[in-house]
DNA sequence: GCCAACGTTGGC
DNA sequence: GCCAACGTTGGC
């Protein structure tokens, strides 16, 4: 009997995924206090993660998707507690969900800061080739989880990767 | 409750 | 742009 990833301890950080070209790691440092709201996530294994398992401060890896290459680019924090994603009532947005009410909401998500850019960029490709990392759930195959747990060894590596 | 059809993700 | 993987939807 495997468990499934609810079912493990809580993890120590997270991996999100976001694609630059809608937004970047970049675009969160330039934020006002470098927060935003971590918006439009769609998925009920990861509205779990966010609503069940995260806490205020739970280190933050950003993953960049949909680009070349793929890979990790900074380190980030959890900034809030989970709370209803304004997204899902917005009517002519494109995470619009008509099934959603104020009153009911369906999905939420977390306040995320960006803390710093990691000196090294750290493709998917070399993430793969680390054996210490296999286990990570980003490196298997057909993996489309936005939010992802690490524990407290996979995160020193890829920071460790990431020039420290 | 099954499962085929469909839509999306995301590496390549 | 292709397509494998996988989640969701909806008819039955």
């Amino acid at each position: 009997m495997t468990k499934s990833l609810e079912e493990t301890a809580k993890p120590y950080a997270w991996l999100l995924k976001t694609e630059p070209d809608v937004y970047s790691f970049d675009d969160m440092l330039a934020e006002p206090k470098q927060t935003t709201p971590w918006d439009g996530v769609r998925n009920y294994q990861a509205r779990n993660f966010m609503r069940d398992s995260m806490q205020v401060d739970d280190p933050v890896l950003i993953y960049h998707s949909n680009c070349k290459p793929p890979g990790i680019v900074g380190l980030a924090r959890v900034a809030s507690e989970a709370y209803p994603d304004a997204t899902q009532f917005e009517e002519d947005g494109k995470y619009f969900d008509p099934k959603a009410s104020p009153d009911k909401p369906r999905w939420i998500l977390v306040d995320v800061q960006a803390v710093r850019k990691f000196s090294v960029y750290v493709p998917l490709n070399t993430l793969k080739e680390d054996a210490r990392l296999a286990e990570m759930p980003l490196v298997k195959r057909g993996n489309r989880l936005s939010v992802i747990p690490i524990s407290k060894a996979q995160f020193e590596v890829v920071v460790e990767l990431a020039g420290g």
